[in-house]
DNA sequence: TAAAAACGATACGGGTTCGTAACGAGATTG
DNA sequence: CAATCTCGTTACGAACCCGTATCGTTTTTA
């Protein structure tokens, strides 16, 4: 449980995986919208726009953009309450899946590459 | 030498880590303003404009803004070259060593924390 | 020395994002 | 019921970023 990772070496990771994300040309995320991405796909839901606002700590129509942004990319996909038709649940898709999957194999083919 | 890492074990740590830099209000970095920060700080200088470009594999222009973004929160600076006088060498600041560090802290702590 | 090449910065039009404030729809309260 | 609260979204003006094309400066070439 927890994995020992000098500061150095999170860096010399961070900027392996960073650069090769921007030279693959991926979606160029911003960071809020990789935190709301992340968050769906590895909390436990339901995720709400209300919740997902108040766990990153920014304003609602913030996340509301976000959403609209990675639902365009079909990352995620928006799908009403049936208990409470005011709330709308964000949920995962096969697209997002595959994606956060390969994202993650960059950055664990970067840490077994890092050397600091 | 290389850090063993499966992909799930990347993500969550990933996502407590891009999580909590939200969280925190630091400054809003795009993927390219960041890889290209990391790069600077992690990779041997001297660093160009037109050398940046071409590793991260994207215009001039953009890289220019990127500095321009990141000259004015200090985290890098520009000096320009005395043997060529057309060039900018991007060098680091203090204020950007702190900064990265900080982060490098995040992520360590939040590798530690994973459990998945 | 004149012409060409290379450097980074700027102009431009189009797109995205920001936070605040207001909005309509639905749920709750009295 | 009617008033109120809560949900997510939209409107707004300002700021940022994108790539292409162009600019001024400096260096290299012929």
């Amino acid at each position: 449980m927890g994995i020992e990772l000098t500061p150095n070496q999170a860096l010399d990771i961070w900027c392996r995986a960073a650069v090769d994300g921007v030279r693959r040309d991926a979606p160029d995320l911003s960071a809020r919208q990789l935190a709301l991405l992340l968050l769906v796909y590895m909390t436990e839901g339901p995720h709400t726009v209300r919740g997902l606002s108040e766990t990153l700590n920014i304003s609602k129509p913030a996340v509301t953009r976000a959403i609209d942004r990675l639902s365009k990319l079909d990352l995620v996909r928006r799908k009403s309450d049936e208990n409470d038709r005011r709330s709308v649940l964000i949920q995962r898709t096969v697209k997002g899946s595959i994606f956060l999957r390969e994202y993650s194999e960059i950055v664990a083919s970067a840490a077994l590459a890092s050397t600091a």
